[in-house]
DNA sequence: TGTATTTCCTATTAAATCGATAGGAATAAT
DNA sequence: ATTATTCCTATCGATTTAATAGGAAATACA
């Protein structure tokens, strides 16, 4: 199940997306038209600034931007800071792997093929959607099916 | 991220499936042989039971069977029972659909849109898997990349 | 210069979920 | 009867999640 915080995020980094310029939007605003708490949003928008996903400003008329054009964003990466590992398990994870401690040999574990083949479905999706694909809704002139 | 619950589960359903005959095999030298926590396991197999994908005879000489080839047993229907529901999000859930209450409108949700692209995904690995498949080890000669 | 505004940061809390355990009732074989 | 096993309910501790609190730091602007 995908954490509200990863729910929240995407949301807002849609409602930046959307925006026309790319001038400083507050917490505040995106908080109260997505309807997210803002305090919690913050603290969200605060991580996804670290990890290099956003700009932000502060102070009067501060805020948060994209730094990137959404076409340019991948959904893998996003969903990788917001949500963490992609893979169900850590031992077929790409980039959070872990050994499994109940597993004595994961070439042979039935559970680890299986898992292989989620998170290489899962992966796809996520690294063949930007945030621009995202955006488009199905009421879209361009969207296709 | 799976729980150990569905992680043993699938242990517990393979380890059964290599079994030569029909005759049941106790939670015991299943939760040996697979590192799993005798009592938890216990409750594992008893929501397996209960759901049909297991049967079960009490008493001496006890313990669990599969009633069913592992070729007719559909992991999507396994998944359901161990883990919930297979979208990461109630609102595109199938079989366990919920509206967000957040949300003001499903179709236009950008969030909605990628998350059936990620359902449909995991659902077609999920529904092309039988436990035999599953059981085959890439060690084994008749196995397909 | 000072005041209002906004992000930034840390800590805390309440609730839910997860992983596991405990203890014994019901059932079946011998 | 005795023993072995599933069945059932309850509980517990740890972890995670969702959210809140309070204030420091930075910025715009009068």
């Amino acid at each position: 199940m995908l954490s509200k915080k990863t729910k929240y995020g995407l949301k807002a980094l849609t409602y930046l997306a959307r925006q026309e310029g790319n001038t400083p939007v507050q917490v505040g605003e995106i908080a109260v038209n997505e309807n997210i708490p803002q305090k919690f949003l913050e603290s969200i928008l605060l991580t996804l600034r670290k990890s290099g996903c956003l700009g932000s400003k502060k102070g009067k008329h501060g805020g948060y931007y994209l730094i990137k054009k959404p076409s340019d964003i991948i959904m893998a990466d996003v969903m990788r800071v917001l949500e963490g590992p992609i893979a169900l398990v850590p031992c077929v994870s790409l980039n959070f792997y872990e050994k499994c401690d109940d597993c004595p040999d994961e070439i042979t574990c039935s559970v680890h093929k299986l898992m292989i083949q989620v998170r290489d479905s899962t992966l796809n999706v996520f690294r063949n959607n930007t945030l621009a694909d995202v955006c488009k809704t199905s009421k879209d002139e361009n969207f296709i099916k």
